[in-house]
DNA sequence: TAAGTTATCGACTGGAAGTAGAAAACCTCG
DNA sequence: CGAGGTTTTCTACTTCCAGTCGATAACTTA
């Protein structure tokens, strides 16, 4: 049989925390890309598919519960991304709710995916990747319940939205494209804003926490479905 | 060090022919799943990447200078999709213009997509998938590039969107969309059309052939961008 | 030259979404 | 208790996109 490659897995995990998106990196602490910061992941299992495989791996940085959604993202295969080892590896995309601050261990931190450090590998592209898998899928899913709490305003809704767009986007607009397309409902509930005052928030929740695409695109529809 | 999976690449190679969306199918003459229809491609070898490697083993069934765009798909990593060996496989989606009809061996061929024979392996979903992924790039990619012949009229262009998309396309829509989006131009030829007469038709070309997305999608643009 | 066929164009329409301003519902302070 | 400030929500206006349909153009064939 021929020689074979090694199989690593990695996950760009993000989250829209303080009005920026971030993501969680790990930092090296030994060569290759020594003191560079990387991925969470690692080798792949007997036994194991790709996604228990990176489930596993994040286990150990943060609470797997708290992963909202994860999928698939790009498989990378260049000869000389490893210096001395020939290497497959498999990226994931995974986020976590903005109202959940995980726990993490001393040398895995969240970064602004718009400042990043220097990283390790071919990371740094697998994280851009990673943020414009979101934002696409931010038009034409429901992918906004996996940044946001069970529970929210459209206020809160849409600083998520602006975090992960990285462009104003209007609460009206929002409100209104979201409850057409039936992906919010109202909870019946109000929250109080808390020092400053002001018209209490209704309250939403998405009427679905699994990803779903919404009908087709803009153009190009069957005919007889109109608008 | 770790037991290794084996690294197998294979491609959903589409191409619109006679108003049918049609995938390349090789029949397995040997087991597991002897007689079933498979993708084609093969082992990955030291040294190149998986890109490199579905082009190598493409090349064995089609010339590789007929793909108009190939793009990664998926990878799959069931430990039980092979009943003897651990793989990992990451599957390609590979284009053909409708104007080519390569010479194919003896043991490949077109099936409608619409209309599968008995699939090897987990063939049968990523083809799904690779049809699902041709489908949503239409909308907001020039896609169509990789379907369509180098110049073609808005009616020929019309039939290959029918075919892929599997519905009625309207020939008046589609010009003006891709004509607003700036993805057509005119050649300034005109085609005469076969037996039955008729106006010419006006013959255009796609202004790029490299993959490029419209635009945002329809909802939650940047302020300032009206539309 | 009339009839049939195909392609192209333009006008109409409903709906989607950006914009802005008014109104509602709360707070705090005098 | 009421005035003023703050935040949220609603509504009207406007622009643009795309589905529909009918008219017109340019050809072929009888």
């Amino acid at each position: 049989m021929h020689e074979k490659p090694t199989h690593v897995v990695s996950a760009v995990v993000l989250q829209a925390r303080s009005g920026q998106l971030q993501v969680l990196l790990w930092q090296r602490r030994q060569p290759p890309f020594d003191g560079a910061f990387a991925l969470p992941g690692g080798y792949l299992l007997p036994g194991e598919t790709l996604e228990d495989s990176i489930r596993r791996h994040l286990a150990e940085k943060v609470d797997v519960r708290e992963l909202s959604h994860i999928e698939q993202l790009v498989t990378t295969s260049d000869p000389a991304r490893h210096p001395s080892e020939w290497q497959v590896a498999t990226a994931y995309l995974g986020l976590v709710p903005s109202d959940l601050d995980p726990t993490l261990p001393s040398d895995t931190s969240w970064h602004r995916v718009a400042d990043l450090p220097e990283t390790a590998f071919d990371h740094g592209v697998i994280i851009s990747t990673g943020r414009e898998r979101l934002r696409a899928k931010l038009s034409y899913t429901n992918i906004g319940f996996a940044l946001a709490p069970h529970s929210f305003s459209i206020s809160e809704l849409r600083d998520l939205y602006t975090a992960a767009l990285e462009h104003e986007v209007s609460a009206t607009n929002l409100q209104r494209v979201l409850l057409r397309r039936e992906l919010l409902e109202a909870t019946g509930e109000l929250r109080h804003s808390g020092p400053s005052g002001g018209r209490p928030a209704a309250l939403y929740r998405f009427r679905s926490r699994t990803l779903s695409i919404t009908d087709q695109f803009a153009v190009l529809r069957p005919p007889g479905q109109h608008g």
